[in-house]
DNA sequence: TCTCAAAATTGAGTAGAGTCATGTCTTATT
DNA sequence: AATAAGACATGACTCTACTCAATTTTGAGA
C-alpha cells in the first residue's frame, strides 16, 4: 500500500503528463503556424499521441486554442488589474486593463480572434469555455472595481457599464475591419469608443443643454 | 442580331435563374433544419446543380446564409427605422430600430448566431460579406440619427456612440449565455445596457455629485 | 449557319475534424 | 500474485466542406 510515493495513483499523473504535452505541443504549433494552419493530426503527433486521445482532452481544436490561450489570459488580467491600481483617472485606469488584454490577444491575431470567437459561439458545455468565461467576468469585475471609484456610479450601474466595456473590447479586437491595426491602434479604437460611454452626456463638456 | 429579347443575353439570365434558385434552396433548408443540419449537397441537390457549381455562386457554406439571411435584415432594418420615427423618447426610440433585428435575429436561433458570427469573422472579400456589413453601417447611422435628435450629444460623439449601441446588440444577440432567452428577454438585456450608456452619469438622475 | 475561345458546369476527389469499436493498461480486491 | 472491472488509448473510419481537371454550353464573328 504505497502511500508515500503515489498521491493520486500512476493513471492520474500519466493523464497528467499527456495533457502537459498535448498542451506543450499545440502550444508550439499555434503560435509558430497560426490555429489554421495547424492540423489536429500534427499536433496528436508532436504530443507522441493518436489521434483519437487529442480528442479525450479536448472535445474541439477550439477547445484546444482555448486551453492553450486561457492561462496567458489570466496573465493579462493580473497585470493589468496591477497597472490599474496607480492610476487616478477613471478612463486611463480602464484602459490600463485593456490595454495587456489587446497586447495578448494580438500576439498572433489569427489566434486572438479564434479565439475569442470560440468564447462568444463555443460549447457552453465545456469546461475550458466555462473558463473563458470566467476570465472575462473576471476582467468585468476588475473593469467595475475601477468604475466604482467614480462616486457617482452606483455598483450595479458600474456592473453594467463593465459589460458594455467588455463588449467595445470584444468587437474592437475582432472585427475583421480591424485586423490591420496595431496594439495601439486598437487601444485607441477602444479609448474613443470608451470617453463617449464613461464621460458622456455630462453637461460639463458639451454645450451644456439641460436633458429633455 | 436579336437586340429586343436579349437585354442582357441568355448566359446573364441563366445565371441570375440558377442564383434564384440556390437562395430559394438555401433559404427552405436553412429555416426547415438549421444552417449546421444542413449539407451543401442538400442544397445543391434541391436546387439542382452540381456541388461544384454551387461554390461559384457562394465561396463558402457562410456566404450562403449571408446571402440568404442579408435581405431579411434589410427588412427588419427598415421596419425599425420606421418605427423610431414616431416614437420621441430616444432610449425608446433606438429600441425600437433594434427590436426587428432581435426578432429576425431569433426567428432561429443557429442561424442568426451563425449569421452574426460570420458577419464578423467571415471573410471581408466577400461580397455578400461586404453587404452584411453595409447593412450594419445603415443600422448604426439609423441609430446615430436618433441620438442626434438629442441636441446634448455631436455628431461625431452620435457614431461613436452608435457604434457602440452595435457592439452591444451583437453580443447581446450572439452570445452562448442567452440562448435561451426569448426575444423580448434579449431586447430587456439590451434595454438594460442602453439605459445605463445613453442616459448614464447625468447629474439629473444620480445624487448628483459633479465630476471630478 | 458554322466555328471556336471563353465562360460555365460538373462530380469525383481531397483534406481535415471528429467518432467509435476494439484493445491495453491500472488498480482495487482477493 | 492473480484477477476482474473499468478507465484509458488507439487509428481506421466517417462525414462534409470545398477543389479542380475535364467537359459542356454559349454567343460573337466569319
Amino acid at each position: 500500500m504505497p502511500v508515500t510515493t503515489t498521491p493520486a495513483g500512476r493513471r492520474e499523473r500519466n493523464k497528467q503528463e499527456k495533457l502537459d504535452r498535448i498542451v506543450a505541443a499545440a502550444s508550439e504549433l499555434f503560435a509558430e503556424h497560426g490555429v489554421d494552419d495547424v492540423t489536429t493530426q500534427q499536433i496528436a503527433d508532436k504530443a507522441d499521441i493518436g489521434t483519437g486521445t487529442l480528442f479525450l482532452y479536448a472535445k474541439t481544436k477550439g477547445e484546444l486554442l482555448l486551453l492553450v490561450q486561457n492561462s496567458h489570459y489570466v496573465e493579462a488580467l493580473e497585470r493589468g488589474r496591477a497597472d490599474a491600481e496607480a492610476i487616478l483617472d477613471v478612463l486611463d485606469a480602464v484602459l490600463a486593463i485593456v490595454r495587456p488584454i489587446v497586447e495578448c490577444n494580438r500576439v498572433q491575431i489569427d489566434n486572438g480572434r479564434t479565439y475569442l470567437r470560440e468564447m462568444v459561439f463555443g460549447d457552453p458545455q465545456d469546461s475550458r469555455h466555462a473558463e473563458a468565461l470566467a476570465i472575462v467576468a473576471q476582467t468585468e469585475e476588475a473593469v467595475a472595481a475601477v468604475l466604482g471609484r467614480d462616486n457617482r456610479v452606483r455598483t450595479a450601474e458600474a456592473a453594467t457599464l463593465a459589460r458594455v466595456v467588455s463588449a467595445i473590447m470584444f468587437l474592437s479586437m475582432a472585427a475583421t475591419v480591424n485586423v490591420g491595426l496595431s496594439v495601439d491602434d486598437v487601444v485607441q479604437d477602444i479609448r474613443n469608443q470608451l470617453r463617449v460611454v464613461l464621460l458622456s452626456p455630462t453637461a460639463d463638456q458639451t454645450t451644456g443643454r439641460p436633458a429633455r
